[in-house]
DNA sequence: AGTATTATTGCAAATTAGTTGCAATATGTC
DNA sequence: GACATATTGCAACTAATTTGCAATAATACT
């Protein structure tokens, strides 16, 4: 389902910042800052206040996920049910990548031996990328 | 090896704000704030600046590590090698419980179909606690 | 389309987590 | 104990995020 009709259906009204900071996301995890200065290299002026609220928003509805790196700040992306990832950070030179691990259902075997009810994980690993290597 | 001989060894004074930063941490992750906090109630005044240098200082000595749990701060945590676990955090109360999952190697795994180099990784776990659900 | 209602935005100020400069103090060495 | 200097406390600072409020824009209703 697309951003304006879950905007809709939930009673939300269907803005241009919330449109255009969706339009910026990706299953790339981007900070706040990265997000708004993004925009403004495609000229569009949203206030970072604005950024924040409208992620806040979108983490509540689900279709954006924060995710924390270690780096004292928060970085966002979409959600994306068919394609289930977790990153590669390299500690010398910062990068990211994906990595796909569908094999393990981690929240499963969770849920199956503890009281705990998983909704979902994050896994991230550190270390250094090939370059850095 | 114990935390005196550590610091000696690398040539690093001991002191007593360390040493006793060291005692209240646990695999219990604690942030900043709430190491400071133990500290005041055991009237041992230290200041927070310098539990965040002591902090910064046992991480790059690998005797601590940190993780975020998307609360947008730091927590620590002793490092232990015997016990290697995760976290389960309740999205509801924000208890913190352990899991251990040794029975999965990621980052061999990773390392053997991937260029990247692991050397280590974060995995927590988001839901609902036993109260909560 | 024009107007009313009110959610959302921009802006500035506030807050929180973490960092830094520097003088005072404590640790390790002789 | 005296000396050299690493570490601490304190205050000021920075970075990330949040909040109050008036201005604006999105929907609902003629
Ligand atoms: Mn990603
Ligand atoms: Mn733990
Ligand atoms: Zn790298
Ligand atoms: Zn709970």
């Amino acid at each position: 389902m697309n951003i304006v009709s879950l905007l809709k259906e939930k009673g939300f009204r269907v803005t241009k910042p919330r449109l255009e900071i969706i339009k910026v996301l990706s299953n790339y995890p981007l900070s706040a800052e990265e997000i708004h200065d993004a925009l403004d290299k495609k000229n569009i002026r949203v206030d970072l206040a604005s950024v924040y609220r409208s992620l806040e928003l979108f983490v509540k509805m689900s279709v954006v996920y924060s995710i924390e790196l270690g780096e004292g700040k928060k970085r966002y992306e979409l959600v994306n049910k068919n394609y289930h990832h977790h990153h590669l950070i390299c500690n010398k030179c910062g990068t990211i990548e994906d990595v796909e691990m569908n094999e393990i259902n981690f929240d499963k075997k969770i849920n199956e031996k503890s009281k705990f009810l998983i909704d979902h994980h994050h896994l991230e690993f550190f270390g250094l990328c090939q370059d850095c290597q």
